[in-house]
DNA sequence: GCAACCATGATCGAGTTCCGCTCGGTGTCG
DNA sequence: CGACACCGAGCGGAACTCGATCATGGTTGC
C-alpha cells in the first residue's frame, strides 16, 4: 500500500453529519457551507459565528445548514475534521519528500505542515480551540485526538510500530506543539517565527531524549 | 514588603464589573454568583452555562447578574480572574514553604499549586479555556497572560529580575505546562498522575537547559 | 430510444423556542 | 429618606424545527 493512502482524504468525512450527501450537488453544498464557516471564523471568531451567517454566505437557507449538522457546534467540529484531514495529507506529502528516518524528522514535517496550513487554510485556528470541552467531553476513546492521527501517519511513513509508550510521548509532544504554535499565531496572522523555532527545538529535544533515533 | 503582599487577594477584583459592591451583602452576592457559575462550569461546561442558571442557583434574579457583569462572558472572565488570584496566593505559599532558589523550583511550586486548585477549586478548568479568542482578541498587551503573572510572582519570590529572555522562556513553559496539565484533567477529574509527572519533567528540562541555576 | 413519471434526495423559509440582556418599579440598608 | 440593592416581565435576536416545494436520476410503457 502506497504511503499516501492512509491520509484519509476519501474517508467517511464528518462523524456528526445528520445525512450523508448522496447526490453530487449536496456534497458541493456541504463543502461550501464549511468554506463559509471557515471564512467567518477567521473574520469574526467562532463564538460570534451564527448559523444564519453560514447559510447566507453559502447561498443557502438556514434549514439546509440543519439538514447536515445537528447544531452550531457540529459545524465547527466538522470544520476541524476537514482541517485535520488536510493536515494529514500535507504531512504525508512533506514526509515523503523528506524521507524521514527518525520520529523527530517526521514530527518536524508535521510542524511544518501545521504552520503552512495555519497560514493558508481559512479557519485553521479551529484546530486549537474546538478540542476539549466542546467535543464529546467524556470517554477517552470518543475523541480521535490529533496525536493518534499523527501516530498512524508515523507508522505508515517510517514503519514504526507504535506502542503505548510512543503514543504517550507523541501525545505530550502534540500538546506542547499545539500550545506553542497556537501562541505563535495568537497575535500574529503570519505566525511569530520565534515561537515556531522554539516549538521545533522543544519538541526535538523532548522526542530525542530517552528515545534516541528509532 | 513581605512576600505574600503581592498575591493580590484584596486587589480591586474583577476588572470588568459594572458596579463595585459597596455594602457587604452585595459583595457576598457577587461571590455567590461566581460560585454558582463555577459549579455550573464543572457540571455542564461553560458554553452551556446560561445567565439564568447562574442567577437561579445563586438565589438571585437575572437582573442582579447584570448589575455586576456587563455580559455573560464577563462572568467567565471574572471567574478566571478569581482563580488566577487564588493561584497566585497558593503559589506564594508553596514557594515560601519550599524556599526555592532556582526558577525551576519556583515553577514547580506553581505546577503543584495549579494541580491542587484543579482538584479543589470548582470551575478551575476555566483557566485553560477562556484565554484567547474570547478575550480582547487583539493587542499583545491587552491580555495579562498567566505567564506574566507568574513572572511577577517569581520576581517577588526569588528576587529575579525578569528580562525579555526570561519572560519568553516562562511564557513557553507556561504554555506547555497549561497544555499538558489540562490534558491530565481532561478525562480524569482527579488528574492523571502520569501526565502531571511528565509535565514537571518537561518543564524542568526546558527551564534548566541553557538557563542553569539563576 | 425516449418521454412521461415518480420516489426520494435536497432545498426552502416562516415560525417557535430559548437565551442574553434591559429597564422601570420595589424593597432594604445606613 | 436618599442611595444602594434587587427584582422579573418583556424585548430582540439567534438557534433550531417542520411541512411545503423543487430537483434528480432511475423506471416504465410504448
Amino acid at each position: 500500500m502506497p504511503i499516501g493512502d492512509i491520509s484519509g482524504v476519501d474517508a467517511p468525512l464528518p462523524t456528526r453529519v445528520r445525512t450523508e450527501p448522496i447526490q453530487q450537488r449536496s456534497a458541493d453544498r456541504l463543502n461550501r457551507l464549511l468554506d463559509s464557516a471557515a471564512e467567518i471564523v477567521d473574520e469574526i471568531g467562532f463564538d460570534r459565528l451564527t448559523t444564519a451567517m453560514i447559510a447566507e454566505r453559502a447561498g443557502a437557507a438556514i434549514g439546509t445548514v440543519y439538514r447536515y449538522f445537528p447544531d452550531r457546534i457540529a459545524v465547527l467540529v466538522a470544520l476541524r475534521e476537514r482541517a485535520v484531514q488536510r493536515f494529514r495529507l500535507r504531512s504525508m506529502q512533506l514526509m515523503r519528500a523528506a524521507g524521514p528516518t527518525s520520529v523527530w524528522d517526521a514530527v518536524d514535517s508535521g510542524i511544518t505542515a501545521f504552520v503552512e496550513l495555519y497560514r493558508s487554510e481559512p479557519g485553521f485556528r479551529i484546530m486549537h480551540f474546538i478540542d476539549r470541552e466542546r467535543m464529546p467531553l467524556s470517554a477517552e476513546e470518543a475523541e480521535p485526538h490529533l496525536a493518534k492521527r499523527l501516530a498512524d501517519i508515523l507508522e505508515e511513513a517510517i514503519g514504526i510500530t507504535h506502542d503505548a509508550e510512543l503514543d504517550f510521548r507523541l501525545e505530550i509532544a502534540v500538546e506542547m506543539a499545539d500550545a506553542i504554535l497556537s501562541r505563535a499565531f495568537a497575535f500574529d496572522r503570519a505566525g511569530d517565527e520565534r515561537y515556531i523555532e522554539e516549538c521545533r527545538r522543544v519538541v526535538r529535544d523532548y522526542l530525542s531524549s530517552e528515545l534516541a533515533a528509532v
